[in-house]
DNA sequence: GACAAATGATACTAAAGCAGTATCATATAT
DNA sequence: ATATATGATACTGCTTTAGTATCATTTGTC
């Protein structure tokens, strides 16, 4: 099934980690240091979501990352569409005559309600809560 | 996101037209003909299902298949995993030292708890209770 | 028995997505 | 000037998905 893959979930304890250095700039040295993550990939991560808005970056010596916007702002959902592509249904494959409308097609039904759930879940979670549970555990 | 792939949307349908027939033998040829999907490769699903004693196989002229289960046993997540493995959780990634015991850690568990109620609503959903949907809509 | 019509078993291919690397250009604090 | 950052871009390898292609075997019908 795999919900969120790789690319969201280094983002995401990126995320945490800068979170928790609160209006410092952060820089991928530190971060790789802290979480492990391999370098490069990394950087292009960090890269996106600052294009996205997430982040924002400064350049040269001391640069690094800061959140641009509110951790409790960030949600699962946000990192998700940003990796993964938009949550998109299965296309009917009764291509023609047997084909009811979408809308109303029992197997597309079920699995959209289904998915409609797990994103409602999902939107409750944001960097700023992540954050904070890590942070009661001591972890970051 | 993709809850189900193509493999497991095609079985399903054809196994809703299986069970419609009720006790008669399905060829191929006749799905082929109902549902559009790919011969070769409707013929490799179906070979999977038989193997994995869903639906029971008769060779020969007038051959076909039949449900070898109750329609009302057959899950959409004995499908799933049948045709796209084992539901698994992601790793962790923190590799080392900051790593908490997956069983603690935050991000696992929001994840867990939202993949093991997907897992419920899945299981809830059987051959059956599609096909009698189907029915009612007057398709198949 | 010959033949047609079905499945069984396998192996192969093409395209897409996932995970990650490598390189060079540019900005900036010291 | 230079070391230390990020920006931009292109490339690589692996796995999964979505099929196709072939040949062997079984069985009903004439
Ligand atoms: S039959 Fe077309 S969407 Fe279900
Ligand atoms: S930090 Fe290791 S499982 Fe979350």
């Amino acid at each position: 099934m795999k919900l969120i893959t790789r690319n969201t979930d280094y983002a995401i304890r990126a995320l945490i980690y800068i979170c928790g250095r609160k209006n410092k700039i952060t820089s991928v040295s530190e971060l790789v240091a802290k979480t492990k993550i391999p370098r490069p990939f990394l950087r292009k991560l960090l890269q996106i979501l600052n294009k996205k808005g997430i982040l924002r970056s400064s350049k040269g010596q001391k640069g690094g990352f800061m959140l641009a916007a509110e951790p409790q702002e960030i949600f699962l959902t946000d990192l998700i569409r940003i990796f993964q592509g938009s949550l998109k249904l299965n296309e009917c494959l009764f291509k023609k005559e047997p084909c009811v409308k979408k809308s109303i097609c029992p197997l597309n039904k079920v699995i959209r309600d289904i998915e409609e759930d797990v994103l409602k879940k999902l939107k409750a979670i944001n960097v700023a809560s992540l954050a904070f549970k890590f942070r009661k555990l001591g972890i970051n």
